[in-house]
DNA sequence: GTTCCGCATGAATCGATAG
DNA sequence: ACTATCGATTCATGCGGAA
């Protein structure tokens, strides 16, 4: 059976509305963060925050299977130079809800944004919030393992000190850091810190984050012809890795502009694996 | 003068009240992190641990001065397959306090403890958060600064080969002013991820962070000559850091053996810095 | 075809200036 | 006094043009 990707226009507390209950096996979004990009999304103050995103995630709740989970990336930013607590807020409401508060993992991102200044350090990770139904959910590690290949043994042996911080980036996408620890074995699991660079500057647009961080959670949450849902779609990339992985997904935007974007993408995509199985 | 190390034998909650208010520069402390190390601290509940902190932060912000900083290293265990909230809720409650919530750093362990479990990764990070007294506060960034990336190499490389001459012969007209600040850094000012290895060293403390973690906060925060503490001494590792640093430190250790074992390491490394000097 | 170099561009943050 | 906008700061990345 062909995969289905459902895109929808319109704000997604209320398209979510229009999904069935316990019908989702991954949620992977990024909404807007607090106060920025007033441009495209009309930015939602800090203080109002948790209020704006509680009805969402109610929703989310409901339209999550029980084995599902949900990964929220997001970071707070400085107000007033102090780190905004909305996010810490917004997990506990969370867990009122009825989510579980099941792991905090960390994207480090390789390059971040530059700059200086008098009390503060350039900021370089971002938080990827794991929230599930239930104790037991459907986790699929053996996916995500990292593979030893030969090169990395024989690029150990003679590593200078910068080549090895280079290396380790490039383990498989930024996975499996200790390479010393694991010579011996062919794969070893990840960690819970994700080393990544974000793609700044492609052609036509620029995702928040890299292929790689929808696609490493995917193989990590879901099979083959499983649901992903993105309800702030953006540029498409969840749904566009979800796409090429085989998998389902939906996505949920409200403005015009991207919608029109990612349809036509997608249209795009389609006719590539179409044609490549005729 | 002589750097002073003042170790004493208590419960923190009480020592600190011997403390004058506004003497110290730097707090770093990693306290027991909540219903872990139950044979040697006690172990606190996660459901008492902000109750049971929230005293002793008290007096953590009457003995720093305004310009100091307070570094709290800890990370939430998971508890009935979630991860505890306590840490958050901690942030919140310091805040009413009056602690300005400035920065969390993340230290991402580069060899970690391996492990596998079923729904779950090992855990490979830990918080260093951040907390101020003022907005404005000592912050010495050139201490810390990190050697630059491969572009930046790569791109003074061939300035100096292309640009250099040209810059020399017109000296004064200011052409070549861009060109000589990019040859003078060689370093670049870090993020807010530090990426250090554990040290699996046999101390007997059963949670001992590295060395470079203290000295990186250390270097960050202080001058020589100011002064260090930590509530929770352990085996010492920030006290002896400060002093091959230079610093003046207090430390606090509620068992006896710790304090001792301490006690004789200092006897041993002042010895060393006294003889060193004749 | 390679490799190399130049350049634009970011979920950023601060401080000053303006309404 | 309090919010809105703007310029300056700064580095990893990928792309395109050049050698």
């Amino acid at each position: 059976m062909a995969i289905q990707t459902d895109i929808r226009l319109g704000d997604c507390k209320e398209v979510l509305k229009e999904l069935p209950e316990n019908s989702v096996d991954l949620i992977f979004t990024s909404p807007p963060y607090a106060d920025q990009r007033k441009k495209t999304y009309g930015g939602i103050h800090p203080d109002k925050y948790v209020e704006w995103f509680l009805p969402i995630s109610a929703e989310l709740l409901r339209v999550l299977k029980p084995s599902g989970t949900f990964v929220l990336n997001i970071k707070e930013k400085v107000v007033n130079g102090e780190r905004s607590t909305y996010v810490m807020e917004l997990i506990l409401e969370m867990r009122k809800q009825g989510w579980l508060w099941t792991e905090e993992f960390i994207w480090h991102k390789k390059n971040c944004y530059p700059g200086k200044w008098p009390n503060r350090f350039r900021d370089a990770w971002e938080r990827l919030l794991q929230f599930n139904k239930n104790k037991k959910f459907n986790m699929y590690q053996e996916a995500v393992m990292v593979p030893m290949g030969d090169w990395a043994k024989s690029r150990l042996k003679n590593l200078s000190e910068t080549d090895k911080s280079r290396d380790e980036s490039k383990v498989g996408s930024g996975f499996g850091k200790n390479i010393s620890n694991w010579l011996a074995r062919d794969k070893a699991y990840p960690t819970n810190v994700l080393h990544l660079a974000t793609e700044c500057s492609n052609k036509n647009h620029s995702a928040a984050f890299p292929e790689a961080l929808p696609k490493w959670f995917i193989k990590l949450f879901t099979r083959e012809g499983d649901v992903v849902l993105d309800p702030f779609m953006g540029s498409g990339t969840t749904n566009l890795v979800a796409l090429n992985m085989g998998r389902n997904s939906i996505g949920i935007e409200i403005l015009e502009e991207h919608y029109h974007m990612v349809k036509q993408q997608l249209n795009t995509r389609q006719l590539q694996l179409f044609e490549s199985k005729v």
